[in-house]
DNA sequence: CCTTGACTTAGAGTATACTCTAAGTATTAC
DNA sequence: GTAATACTTAGAGTATACTCTAAGTCAAGG
């Protein structure tokens, strides 16, 4: 399947501007049709999906735009990205569990406000 | 105990700017002594840290100025304040799946790529 | 007495990541 | 043939959350 900028950018939830952003970051390549348009595919999609959970897991534009810079180089970066991703992963689990810690601190703030309620006010 | 400006930046670990930002925006009350000197105290250090945590949480300054108003205001809030970390406290669960899904993710990556370079390769 | 550390207001600067506008052209679908 | 959708460059605008500078004052400690 292919698509153009308007279908894609509904599918991916991004929008046309911020997929053209994208692509002149060099965080995609795009294929283009004989008028000069945007012709997306499903591999594509894939790699903006891609995209979108290392964005999920606070990367960078900066290091996305390596990241996609070594992918477009060819196999012979492969050690560079796998470097990068696991210098990545280290900040991820780190801000994971610092969330999980926050989320509990957050429980208990709540578990703490509805005791000095009391049960009459306490919602589902 | 209680600490000057510049102690409590470091005990925070807060810059003495951001410290005076806070308190501007309403985030913080701080007492003074007769020369109009911030004097912290220990409750304020609990109130930093707590007020850190639902920003790790990423609740955005404006929620939590609206959270630290309602504070100073008193015991008549308190419903406010629970509904409000409530209705954060979702926003967090999602975040926190959506991060846990990215996670998994990025170790999928990180394991496709090991396998790809072959065991020589991978470094612990 | 002078250095250090505190205070003030007001506003400028930084970084990130978009987000949009302008102004003009081109192609496709009805 | 006209509306919708696409394209371009170049730059301006937005939002968040700081971060810092200027320019001046004030008070305590060695």
């Amino acid at each position: 399947m292919t698509y153009s900028i308007g279908e894609f950018s509904k599918i991916v939830g991004l929008s046309e501007h911020t997929l053209r952003f994208y692509e002149k970051e060099g965080l995609i390549k795009v294929n283009r049709n004989d008028n000069n348009v945007r012709i997306y595919s499903d591999e594509n999609k894939l790699w903006i999906e891609s995209l979108l959970h290392l964005k999920n897991t606070g990367m960078s534009l900066k290091d996305m735009k390596q990241f996609a810079m070594w992918g477009h180089i060819g196999d012979e970066t492969m050690e560079e990205r796998l470097a990068l991703l696991k210098n990545h992963r280290k900040k991820v689990v780190e801000e994971f569990e610092k969330l999980r810690q926050s989320l509990e601190h957050l429980d208990n703030k709540i578990y703490f406000y509805e005791n000095e309620l009391g049960d009459c006010f306490s919602k589902k």
